[in-house]
DNA sequence: CACTATTTTTGTAGTCATTACAATTTAGTA
DNA sequence: TACTAAATTGTAATGACTACAAAAATAGTG
């Protein structure tokens, strides 16, 4: 149930090959600092007040960078802009249709390795597999319930 | 394995309280006879010879609508654009990475609708799963293999 | 150290899907 | 026909993301 498998950023972008530059480590350590699976915007704006220099530019590309070196995933959960995850573990998430919230399943590691190694009769070759629940969150559900009162 | 359920698109509309107006229809009626899993772009092009006072904004309002009302599934599958499915039964998608292909996987309802249906640990309310294979389709395949050779 | 090549970062300008909005057209009904 | 509501249109705006070329930082070498 490990949300990271490297203790230190330094230790993770080491091992995906990608130089261990102050700004790749800071955003990289905010990803596994961060469960919240935040947007590019949101990292650049938390990590802004620290480093003044800082661009725009630059949080997008170590994304990138970080995507293709599979040291973080880009989540296509949400039609308005791209998340993303510093825990490459296999996890499912679950996105609130109330309050946008998504948060990591571990418990489905199992089947999405199975689902990945399984063998499918039109020949096309699996790589990866991803799993989304939508619904509402047990914070929504309660304020739902709270001021209504009769429905 | 019936890819909808519904045997015309005037069916359709009045089975989810839309009113059939003839752009509405056209745009449902594209999405039941093509599994391609069009974009707002693609339908509109394809309409447009055929319905030359046809708009570009139509075409999103009708695609929210029929989103909202059920009868069409707006799948978060391409961080470039929305991508729309008439078919609303429980199944999955494998979206190819080298050519970008969506192809239909029929064969998990089964799996979908069990883990709807399962009760959650954390006492959020599941309403719908998302399955999403990604790697290369059969086409791709064969293509890499054919123009190497030796590798 | 000095000098050069490479990598990284920056900032601006652009792209492109999508939406907001107000005006216009169409359909439904008395 | 006239009035009301729904549907459609077209333009302008939004906002995430990218292209690109310049500037800055870093690494490597003599």
């Amino acid at each position: 149930m490990k949300t990271s498998r490297y203790k230190t950023a330094q230790e993770c972008l080491k091992a995906h090959n990608i130089r261990p530059s102050l700004h790749r480590l800071a955003v990289i350590e905010y990803l596994m600092n961060n469960a919240a699976h935040p947007t590019a915007e949101e990292i650049f704006s938390s990590l802004y007040s620290a480093i003044p220099t800082l661009s725009r530019t630059t949080v997008y590309n170590i994304l990138k960078l970080l995507a293709e070196k599979k040291a973080a995933i880009s989540l296509d959960i949400d039609p308005r802009q791209a998340h993303y995850d510093g825990d490459t573990s296999l996890h499912s998430h679950f996105i609130c249709l109330g309050c946008g919230a998504i948060e990591d399943m571990e418990s489905d590691a199992g089947l999405l390795s199975e689902l990945t190694r399984r063998k499918y009769p039109s020949g096309m070759l699996v790589e990866r597999v991803e799993l989304n629940y939508r619904g509402i969150c047990r914070k929504c559900l309660s304020k739902e319930q709270k001021p209504a009162g009769a429905t």
